[in-house]
RNA sequence: UCCUCGGUAGCUCAAUGGUAGAGCAUUCGGCUGUUAACCGAAGGGUUCCAGGUUCGAGUCCUGGCCGAGGAG
């Protein structure tokens, strides 16, 4: 194994763009298409990392944002670096709190040099420039780094996306030179890899211009902000397939923020490796459960005495083991043990999900697992 | 037996004599690089009962019923 960042394309699917690959990390493989949960602030949220484990989860997120504001990266480059801080002996990927930019609205303010921000906790004021958010994600030692970005909200004027992009572009040259420098200091290739961000809301040309430029300063891999943030879905697939296309064959392509599990299959199929989201956890949390016959929400009364599982097709092990009916009744009653199973459930069918992707492009019959997942939905 | 306080939505309680509300609970939605165990909407009333005063009573008066506390 490699001990430092390499993708290996191991094949591409006939009929549409999938692909199937891995990346290599110092903290071990990542099959891709992939889909990485969400755990911002050191945890996702409701499960342990033995249930991560368990569920056949390769990499979490943290946020930088987050975890500079609480419970600092030095702290955590004293623990030892994220992954030991956290016990997660595997991938990592930290976001760069670019999403933070446009979620904590009011909060900010975006100058050239970087972004200002007051902490949502206290109200105390921190900057962050692209190096700034290089160097905390180097100190918390990251397996993949993501450069800062300026995301923008759904609807936005073609002049404040294009602004966005110009902006996104500054600062992926001036993030790229700071990794440079660092590793040129450490005299060593970084355990830590960089990966620059695609904006240009759904504008072709700007996503063209982004896409061009971010390949022109060169990453590790390439993501896709800025998307299924309002914008009606079929302008979203439009966009990544376009995007996706003008991105480098030999390195992965980070789809950010998305999505639904038919958003992931309609996304691989448009040329995608990778995804996160927050809708498995947190809809989970909010007794949403997601299954092979759709969503569901659980805490609903028609559920009170349905001795099924949450879904008879799953193999989970909360599927194995627990009824619809115990399930609404720990939501019901404000149970903690309900957001953890819910929550197991959720990334279980979602690393499924990814699974039985994976195994159809090795298959060579993803084309035909797409066209039956679009008439399940 | 007397005195005091109280009785309003399933629960806990608001409402200078002028359209009876809130929180919680219930039901139903929503959630897409987590400020989210969150947010939104809806349903739900003979204001304990019977009289009275008043243009108008949850509110004031009389009587009763029920509850809590006190006195004897």
């Amino acid at each position: 194994m490699s001990s430092t960042f390499q993708f290996e394309l191991l094949a591409r699917d006939a009929a549409t763009g999938a692909r199937l690959g891995r990346i290599h990390t110092p903290h071990g493989v990542i099959e891709t298409p992939a889909f990485m949960p969400v755990g911002t602030g050191g945890t996702v949220k409701a499960v342990t990392q033995h249930h991560l484990e368990e569920i056949g989860a390769q990499i979490i997120l943290g946020n930088t944002y987050h975890l500079y504001l609480r419970p600092g990266h030095e702290l955590i480059q004293r623990a030892g670096g994220l992954h030991r801080f956290i016990s997660w002996p595997h991938p990592i990927l930290t976001d760069s709190g670019g999403f933070q930019v446009m979620s904590l609205k009011g909060l900010q303010r975006i100058t050239e040099d970087g972004v200002e921000f007051r902490s949502h906790l206290d109200g105390s004021s921190h900057f962050f420039s692209p190096e700034r958010v290089v160097d905390v994600q180097l100190a918390l030692g990251a397996d993949i780094c993501m450069i800062l970005d300026e995301c923008v909200p759904y609807p936005a004027s073609l002049e404040s996306t294009r602004r966005a992009v110009a902006l996104t572009g500054r600062w992926a040259r001036r993030a790229k030179d700071r990794y440079r420098i660092a590793a040129e200091e450490a005299g060593a290739e970084l355990p830590s890899a960089l990966y620059g961000i695609v904006q240009g809301g759904i504008d072709e040309s700007l996503r063209r211009e982004s896409a061009e430029e971010m390949r022109e300063i060169g990453f590790a891999g390439y993501a896709l902000g800025g998307l299924s943030v309002g914008e009606a879905k079929t302008a979203t697939y439009d966009i990544v397939e376009y995007t996706a296309s003008r991105l480098p064959e030999d390195q992965p392509r980070y789809l950010m923020g998305v999505g639904t599990p038919q958003d992931l299959v309609e996304c691989v199929a448009r040329g995608i490796d990778q995804f996160d989201c927050v809708m498995p956890t947190r809809n989970a949390r909010n007794a949403c459960v997601f299954t092979s016959e759709g969503r569901l929400t659980i805490k609903g009364a028609r559920y009170a005495a349905d001795e099924r599982p949450l879904d008879p097709a799953c193999g989970c092990a909360v599927c194995h083991r627990y009824a619809r009916a115990y399930i609404r009744h720990l939501f019901s009653t404000g149970e903690m043990l309900a957001a953890t199973l819910a929550t197991f459930h959720n990334l279980f069918f979602y690393l499924d999900t990814m699974r039985k992707i994976r195994q159809a492009i090795a298959a060579g019959n993803f084309a035909d697992f797409l066209s039956s997942a679009r008439a399940g939905s």
